[in-house]
DNA sequence: CATGAATGAGAGTTCATTCAT
DNA sequence: GATGAATGAACTCTCATTCAT
């Protein structure tokens, strides 16, 4: 491929992802796609022949992002306690940016494709998280920053509860101060008692 | 509306809620529902102008349903724990359910419904189950059954919890394991310390 | 099926028979066929959802009309050499007629169905000419109007002459009297030696 | 043109007509072409700019190789008899080869070109073989090989057989044994009386 | 009320053909 | 010459919705 096309897939990829973060998976058309980046018809298939794949390229495209936006906020914090508010607040961003998020899209992606690789991109993402805050809380405890018993099983505790403020935002109204809430009492949980 | 309509329209809810179940709520058609009932598409159109409308009337009888499923229950259980128990084993079924369920169809409404009164809708439930379980670890905490210092934060919590395994398990893989692990984890958080 | 679709399942077969002759078979669109029907596009979909099915409509009910001339023809005639007579000229008819006929649909057809049962439609075509003939020439022999060896072989070469007739007039230049002459001289062949 | 074009053009053409071969005339593409070659898409139309010029190289040069054919096959023949089963031989693996035969492409493509000079091809083999047979027929009479009354309408009428037998292989079932039962008749009634 | 034929808008997809590189 | 991305026309097919019966 030559790069010129390179950048054109980069371009149709990234003008894709506003589309799929504004209607979701399922009622974004070829239709849409080729208006949105203002291509020919046949233009687009050249570089994708269904919503689908062009979806699944959104989303790989996304995992490096968000794999660097983790890395560099871990570089720049200090005490585990630190990194967890850091992890906590950029995951309060995610809950709640509503507009720029693939969230939706990637549910509705997720529902459709039951039997096919596709959960194997939730997991992933679960599995990941789940493993940072274990190490997290691992640390943590042997500083005598937290106190928590199983921190395997907190890990996964708080990936469900992040899980479910993710969802109920968008499927309900979730406040600001809610996640606050919920936060500092995941936090309360995990401290050492006085 | 005659006694043969409202038998006629009753029966196209069920039918349809089958559909919902089977397809979620996007890419439910009118043509889907008619061939399911096996009625003519005017007909349908008597009592349905849209899937929208037709899948607002399948949630309210649903919510009827649910209603009733607790009070059953909550009847023949003792203690409060036992009540719990209950309650988690129910959720268990409804987590783990994925042909009879008409969870995504509703997530896949409440993404498409962003400003109208359907949140409302998801809003509603999750109070309904949260006011519950603050209820139950109020009653708990004076029988001493429970040791929570705040039970409303607590039952949020809880509900993030259901909420986030709901919706891993449609999206990912979440073992009935994992189910259990986690009831465990969240009991052993109210249970009085020895 | 309403009397009124059965009319219009009727036009809709009789205005693509005209299609397909101008046309033949591959180029056929269902665009074409809803113009030249002058209905709406979903319309024709109602009936037919292919050019393949509403073309073996066409050619079910060409039979029909095909084996009533047949009959009619062979009432009137008297002796077996008349009889044959018309049918050669029965036969010339069909194989200078350009305009209106679906031969050339047809060889396209069966080109494309290899497998199907499309074959079998000429077979059966074949098969019918040839008992036909083949009748016909005992007959005659029996009156001493022929004097056929083998009736059978002969008919059949009859049968792949006229065939080839058939389609030499489509690929190439077959003027009248060359079919004249062939069919002399195939009568040659099979009258009494003097 | 530059001998490497000379090259690339022979190639495209030998390339085609197995495509034509597979596919027929009508429902080739010049993607098809295209893909069969891998060459570009741009660089095809450098050489032919439609299916149909194409076509007609591939015939063309078709043509060169069954002259070459029939040459080689009469240098080595003795009787005039000989010869005839020889070109009869030969005719029957042309009625029966189906995969690398462009028959059926020739035919569709004739079939297309009504009013074109496409017409005067199969003319033309038509009459070679019309004039090859007329040929050998009066040779034989000479040597008391044959007994023919009219050579040029026989030789006609072997003609016509052979192209309703060449098509009826395509567009029904013919079996060998009904290609040789014809072939005998033939011959028994060109052979002298004893 | 109920039916189901009919319409027409719109999505998906494929290719012939052009053209900048 | 050669490439292959790009365009746009054309075709297939599906449904929401209407309406005469």
């Amino acid at each position: 491929m030559s790069d010129k096309s390179v950048q054109k897939k980069k371009y149709i990829v990234e003008t894709a992802r506003k589309v799929f973060a504004t209607k979701g998976f399922k009622t974004v058309t070829m239709k849409d796609v080729v208006e949105a980046c203002d291509i020919s018809r046949g233009g687009l298939y050249i570089y994708f022949d269904s919503t689908e794949s062009l979806f699944e390229e959104v989303l790989k495209n996304e995992l490096l992002k968000s794999d660097t936006d983790v890395e560099t906020g871990a570089e720049t914090a200090i005490t585990n306690s630190d990194i967890l508010t850091l992890f906590f607040r950029q995951q309060k961003k995610d809950i709640l940016n509503n507009r720029d998020s693939l969230i939706i899209a990637m549910y509705e992606y997720c529902f459709m494709t039951k039997t096919t690789g596709a959960k194997t991109l939730m997991d992933k993402e679960v599995y990941a998280a789940s493993s940072f805050l274990e190490k997290l809380l691992k640390a943590g405890n042997s500083t005598g920053e937290f106190d928590v018993e199983d921190p395997k099983k907190t890990a996964r505790n708080m990936v469900y509860v992040l899980e479910g403020l993710k969802l109920l935002n968008r499927t309900g109204d979730i406040s600001e101060k809610m996640i606050d809430d919920e936060f500092v009492f995941l936090l309360q949980g995990i401290l050492p008692a006085k």
